[in-house]
DNA sequence: AATGAATGAGCCTTCATTCAT
DNA sequence: GATGAATGAAGGCTCATTCAT
């Protein structure tokens, strides 16, 4: 994992320096990119070799030398996607946006559900992302503790300041309920597609779904005496 | 899918009568069993013959023999889980439980977490199906039809008897972002262990989640205007 | 290694009962003699599992289907030859021979030299120990404990016999003295031929060489006084 | 074969003179010495390029740029043990060692198993001899010619000497015994550690093994009558 | 009604080799 | 004089499927 823009796998030592991944578009940027794609799409067994560098226009035997195995393709593809997300951060944005607690939860929301809503190419990270969160992967702690756990605090820090008479439990679970809004949009967009043949998703309509939510949640948090559990 | 207790796939003729699923544990029942077991673990890709027909203590040629292919064997395991589900039915239960609609969405959202939660044997039916949803498979068009809509259908109705001035749109978004909290301890549960250590998903905790969904919820739908939206 | 002719290595339970592989010719039975013949020729990495089922006239998966994978074809390869071998044991050729010591070394030596010197079809095995004498395998263990072992005991008891006054150690290389002579016609045998063009190895030079090797070390053997070392 | 210290195999004139491999030790000079250690460890086949570069420290490209292919580089690196090898020639220590036969034939089996008998880094020449000894690769014939022909003679030399009587035949059969009661020592190792835990075959315990085969051999020679075969 | 045996396609990986600097 | 990148051919293995009882 410390190896950023690495050099390719097999070679010993004598490492030259590396461009970034933004510059070229060399055959390590197109598998990344690819293999990104084809993660997301088919998940991580399911997804081959062959697919990747087929869509990466490489022979075959490039993720072997540039990446080893296909594991580690994997984990620099979530890397990737991680290092490459940072610039859209739905807490950055919740931070940036306002003082005010409900308009950071507003936009927190906001950019949460663009991210995972977008269906276009360059936006397989939020797919990728989501897929690793529910089924456990090789890289699973990496995703929990530098992508989700961060953005997770940060909400849990919008919510007690909503609401300061909220234990640590009822945070939580709010929490909970705020991301799992905006989860099924994503999880279950084939279903909701065929309940819901008027879904579109498309920017005015997630849009649209992010203000729900907001609302929802916002007059729900608003509400003193939430679970019925331990406050711990 | 019109068979339902149907004779062996390649057998023609020289059927006997079949017995109901329930009656016997004849290698086909015991086939359907461990064949949503290991499909609501592993996916339907990731799944193996071998591996069911291990669990089933059938020969590796079974599965051919009496459904024909991987994939109609997954049909009918899902036809099986419907047929099953039905006596454990969220709606019914919320329908059975009380007149008051607040009542009846404390029953729907308790009954739904209780089928999701449990990882025990007898309960992979909600898993599979909940995996179904995420994950576009073949049986999916029935999944949505059958097993997916009537719930979705009966919480719609609950809901509009909470608040009767939500609109259309409202009411099907309010029913996404209930069943989006549900959904999330099942589809992001390995996070979810990842980021609160102590979630421990028993028979008690889950209640006071249900509980605490059902709070949260009751307390936004009650609210007037939700959406931003149109309210078509 | 507990099953000897065992069921195909997948199937779980329920195995029936098989015929000894001299009986029919199965496929699991042409598997082991062209896997015989293939890693005597070859070694064990250089043998590819394609060629064994090629020679064998089975499809590629057969292997996988018949024991489980080519390291476990290997060792009942071994098992295999030794079950093979038994009924021609230089031991038991010994100890039939005669009573006298001196005979029962030229029964030994002159057993040993055949089953060596062997180039035909059915005699593989001889080969494929002496290769896995070379280059330590997995069965390297099973092969020095019920294969070697016996048979060096035996050489150790006659050369004890044939000269009482011997020390352990002095017993212990003449021993590997003796087969010493032996393998390098096996060993070294490419070098030799082009050594000595005029080497055939056919029975009747194989005969003489035993003759040689016997007299040879019987002359040493009878002199009290041979190692330089320790007599522990 | 004619190309000793050659130029590097591509690049076609603008060849500057180079020293030989004593001199320096330039990347060629490494590539050959870790070739010779990796192929008499490993063997011809199994031995990789990767790790003879890798241990070279040089690049994946240096053995095709270098000396062409695998084949080429394993051919140069025979010629390069040859030329090493001779400074510490069994032939020749027997020669220099004294004019009595008894002593060459003890020098001879001394020199020969330090040579075999030694593990470490420097004398990978003797093991890669006998490995190409065992499995008949491409550079035999230059071996045999070269490199085990005149060793032999010498030793048949010796033979004549110490018992003028012998056909030559039997002088054969002589050289191959004492030849084969050094060898088991290497090819066998793995199988005498087995068989005997206390062997060590360190400095002190190749010497009693020497002064043992020295005795055992000088015995059976001294005995007029050996083959049984022809004398031709 | 059910089974053991066999099949061919496809997977990931490793290898020696070549090309363009 | 030497290198990093890229290639295609196997290799072992797993899989769903079919055949002949």
């Amino acid at each position: 994992m410390s190896r950023t823009a690495a050099a390719p796998a097999r070679a010993a030592g004598k490492t030259s320096a590396r461009v970034a991944e933004s510059a070229d578009h060399g055959t390590r940027e197109r598998l990344l990119d690819a293999a990104g794609e084809v993660f997301a799409d088919r998940g991580y067994e399911q997804a081959t070799i062959r697919e990747i560098c087929r869509r990466a226009g490489a022979n075959i035997a490039a993720v072997s030398y540039h990446f080893g195995d296909k594991k580690t393709l994997y984990i620099e593809v979530i890397a990737f996607a991680h290092r490459c997300a940072d610039e859209y951060d739905p807490a950055r944005e919740a931070a940036n946006a306002a003082s005010d607690p409900a308009e950071r939860l507003r936009a927190f929301v906001l950019t949460f559900m663009q991210r995972i809503g977008h269906k276009g190419r360059p936006a397989w990270h939020a797919r990728l992302m989501a897929r690793e969160m529910a089924s456990p992967g090789a890289a699973l702690d990496h995703v929990v503790r530098s992508g989700v756990r961060p953005k997770f605090e940060a909400l849990q820090a919008i919510l007690r300041r909503l609401n300061p008479r909220l234990g640590e439990r009822q945070v939580e679970r709010c929490a909970c309920s705020i991301v799992g809004q905006c989860l099924i949009y994503h999880h279950a967009r084939p279903v909701l597609a065929r309940l819901f043949p008027h879904l579109r998703l498309d920017d005015r309509e997630i849009a649209q779904i992010a203000e729900h939510i907001t609302r929802f949640s916002l007059s729900a948090v608003a509400q003193a005496h939430l679970g019925g559990g331990d406050r711990s």
